[in-house]
DNA sequence: CAGACTTGAGTGACATGTCACCTGTTTACT
DNA sequence: AGTAAACAGGTGACATGTCACTCAAGTCTG
């Protein structure tokens, strides 16, 4: 539902091709209704936001527990303004915790309190299982591979162009 | 970079496999990013957000060039508070304008304003070769075939269950 | 060592999205 | 008609995300 891809033909603009259109509009709903249906059971089964969630599996995957805020962000593919509003709020709740880094002055190690950990542990199980239910339920074996496989590719196209993108492709 | 798949397994909850793993992080990956890149694209370009886009777009391709705000939000999946919201920022900006429906004394009927037209018609050229750039030239024209076919399968899976989650899949 | 530059983190203002709730209209049922 | 339910839309409070900016600590170079 998102792109314009053919109001009235211009000079030099090739649209997309029906077929196009089609893909990138499946893209999109999927795209934006899996981590809305998601969230949503994840709010209400556990108080947790989707992004909370990340951000408690991470830290806890993390090699001992703890990490640098912008390491954290860097793995959640994160700004780091947002990493420190997020941060903000869920010390405020009690689930993680930041303190100085030893090796240097300038970094903040963050790591899971035990509510952090115990909010996890809560909310892994029906998370996962949601997951299953709206994703790999929805798939044969086969196209979950070839859905990794394609996004795989995605990302990594991503990359590779890093920023170069305005306008022209 | 999001769900906690396996931290330590629970008695009765089958955890997703490491392939699972892999396959859902790339497509968090790739379906948080893609549209991250895109946004950022339009409003150097264009001032304007995705979601702006979106509504200029639906709009545009709007029989008649008007349509209810519910029906609107309907086309876009998003909440109806979400939208009016949208709308009145949209309005402020001169973008979009709302009238009563004669047919139903409840209803709004949105279309775009002559600013809202212009806008569009000059963002579109660079939003459809960012799209381009960021998803089909990442991929093969079977490729692309596949990531549609499979996306479809998601949102008609999400269609079907409605809203039938919570914790237990 | 001084000064310029880079890096890690945080902040305030503002844009966006969600939730619970409100108002007014229409529809359905009796 | 009379009333309950459903529906269209909106609002305020609050959660979240972005942008431009600041500050302090490390690094590099003459």
């Amino acid at each position: 539902m998102s792109a314009a891809e053919s109001p009235a033909a211009a000079p030099q603009t090739p649209w997309l091709t029906d077929d196009q259109q089609r893909i990138w509009r499946s893209w999109l709903s999927a795209s934006s209704r899996v981590p809305a249906r998601l969230g949503h059971q994840l709010q209400q089964d556990s108080g947790l936001s989707l992004q909370d969630y990340e951000v408690l599996v991470t830290l806890n995957e993390a090699p001992g527990g703890s990490c640098r805020i912008t390491e954290l962000a860097t793995m959640l593919e994160w700004e780091r303004s947002r990493m420190s509003h997020h941060l903000n709020r869920m010390d405020k709740r009690g689930l993680i915790r930041r303190y100085a880094c030893p090796d240097d002055g300038r970094a903040q190690l963050v790591e899971l309190t035990d509510n952090g950990h115990v909010a996890l542990e809560k909310a892994a199980p029906g998370h996962v299982n949601a997951v299953r239910s709206v994703l790999f339920d929805a798939l044969s074996d086969r196209d979950a591979a070839e859905l990794g496989r394609i996004t795989a590719l995605i990302a990594a196209h991503l990359d590779n162009q890093s920023c170069t993108l305005s306008g022209k492709g």
